[in-house]
DNA sequence: TCCCATAATGTTAGCGCTAAAATTTATATC
DNA sequence: GATATAAATTTTAGCGCTAACATTATGGGA
């Protein structure tokens, strides 16, 4: 009883700390922290006993502590439009696999596909003080730029690069040339009458609609009918309802690029109800490439998005960084292939 | 430049603290603190004077200070096998949007389906002493229980109930009365030769096979051949060579359940291939209804579980019992619904 | 008038850890 | 064996915040 740590009516929960590893070690506090955190410097006898005593308490450190005195968090945040979408949750899968390797801590938050909450959100993760922070695209308020540019860590914008200049760093794709390089295979296969589906419509996906209308636009093969977007979540069952209004809207459409796969699938099944066979009457594209793409029937023709890599590369980056390494190119452009199959 | 903060060669980043922004508002950094945590115990002028203080500097306040100070984290640690699987980004989403709304961070972390990884996934998360943890089904690591119960903060086991005593909380679903239910189903419409089809076989999915095996055995309808899994992780593609090994070795099969809704549909494209109608030659169904599911031809029957909910409940007994309520109801079921389709 | 309750604010101490400087101990060099 | 050098360890002093207690204003009611 006389060694159970903490009888008094102090503040602490009686929790066992550095000092009563230290203690039952019988070495300073600072020793133990070194011999956990950086053992090479400690010598290997008292690095046993260190060992040992904190087995020996179950003593589980505190990060807290650390951070507050180390003046760094050890953690990175990730703010995304959500996690529940497969685009990001490769791209999350691709960061988390760094960070962990490297032991930092991912602090993840949505913005729901707004600019408001996403301000917010950087404001609330930045009370962290988290030692670097990812954000998605390069377009936000003003605030949040402010924020981020005053934060004083770095910064990658994920997703698309080459709109605007980058705050930090920057890692992605150029929606607008994929967007683009869909319209030119669609106009080489020989479709003429062709329409775009969007729904979600954040600012990548704007981007690719833009390249693709730009490219019909100078094919003078751009109709506005053919158009149909909606700023709502984008599911399955919303492909399919907006091919009906695209077909309303013109009938004589002989191919429609989805602005994602998801859309896309929606797309396959309703032409299958309606008896309208692929690529035959009617051509069919999606965007992203997602797993099911090449198992649909007819399989579909998508571009495939190095969803993961961005991930990846965007953590290695920040590590990189955070080591003090020099990054040479600040803007990385992983680029995008067009995958084409039977649907178009 | 008197007034700079942090000038001298202390350890500080330079950051603006409380007392910066007390020195400026005229008061004592406690009642700043109060000001901010805890607003109406602070006269309406001194809130005042504190918010522009607070605007004009750009404090940002330190929540490991916070921590340390306060002896609790304001956050709370999920551990699930990944992301990026669309069953647990509807339940992250119910558990995000509770915590989120009460001013709580969520550390989350993927096991990707290994117990060793959760067990180490635990021991790093408590090191940040979350003030409650989620993790994923009933059965964990010996260590990891321990750990758990020896954390002293709620721990909500989420996904399944009924197969063993929780640690603390559980919400979730029977999987054993849930392919129970499907078997039933199938034996009820007719059909006498069922397989079953499993990927990537968690506590959860295997429990559901058990049910489902159970009910066929009892009816004397048991064969084994007709069970063909694997522990690869589960896709769309996947589903559809599962169903060739099937065919191969009970060619006379015609019901087929699969563990999940991505089989399902694999299983569906690879009959759409072999010219093989469903349900009249082969009648198909998946688990978890996910959104495509109603949309896919034929629409595909399948087992409704409530995702968003479960992290819903889960997030929500968590803050009640952060909030030192009692919790009459430590285990809650919330059911699951058989939504029969097109497909069976 | 005094007294006591209540509200508003201030003071003190310390949460558990680590940076930096100071000290001790081991090792190499002549 | 003395000296210089490196390695291992300890000491000191906070990091920025809040719990707990102390103090000071404010307002009735006797």
């Amino acid at each position: 009883m006389a060694n159970s740590p903490s009888q008094n009516r102090s503040r602490s929960k009686g929790r066992v700390t550095l000092s009563d590893v230290a203690s039952m070690a019988g070495v300073s506090s600072m020793t133990v922290s070194r011999a956990l955190n950086d053992p090479e410097r400690v010598s290997e006898q008292v690095r046993d006993r260190v060992r040992e005593a904190v087995e020996a308490l179950g003593y589980i450190p505190n990060r807290a502590a650390r951070s507050l005195a180390g003046q760094r968090s050890y953690s990175i945040a990730v703010v995304i439009p959500s996690v529940s979408n497969a685009v990001f949750s490769n791209v999350i899968k691709g960061i988390y696999d760094v960070c962990s390797a490297r032991g930092y801590e991912m602090l993840m938050g949505n913005t729901y596909y707004s600019v408001q909450q996403e301000s917010s959100l950087i404001a609330k993760f930045l009370t962290h003080h988290p030692d670097g922070i990812i954000v998605t695209g390069l377009n936000m308020a003003d605030s949040a730029r402010t924020l981020l540019q005053g934060a004083g860590i770095p910064v990658v914008q994920l997703m698309e690069v080459g709109e605007s200049e980058p705050i930090d760093l920057n890692v992605g794709i150029s929606h607008r040339d994929a967007g683009a390089a869909m319209a030119r295979y669609m106009l080489d296969k020989g479709y003429r009458h062709i329409g775009v589906l969007g729904a979600q419509m954040d600012h990548r996906a704007q981007r690719r609609i833009q390249g693709f209308i730009d490219v019909l636009a100078a094919a003078g093969r751009y109709d506005e009918r053919r158009i149909v977007a909606t700023p709502e979540p984008s599911t399955v069952r919303l492909g399919g309802l907006l091919l009906g209004d695209l077909l309303a809207a013109a009938p004589d459409t002989d191919a429609v690029f989805c602005i994602n796969d998801d859309l896309a699938y929606g797309v396959i099944y309703e032409c299958q109800r309606r008896h309208i066979r692929i690529p035959q009457q009617l051509a069919v594209a999606g965007f992203n490439d997602l797993e099911a793409s090449s198992c649909i029937n007819p399989s579909l023709t998508s571009v495939s998005t190095p969803l993961y890599e961005m991930g990846k590369t965007a953590a290695d980056m920040l590590m990189r960084r955070l080591n003090g390494e020099h990054i040479e190119q600040p803007v990385v452009d992983l680029g995008f292939k067009l995958q084409a199959r039977d649907s178009a």
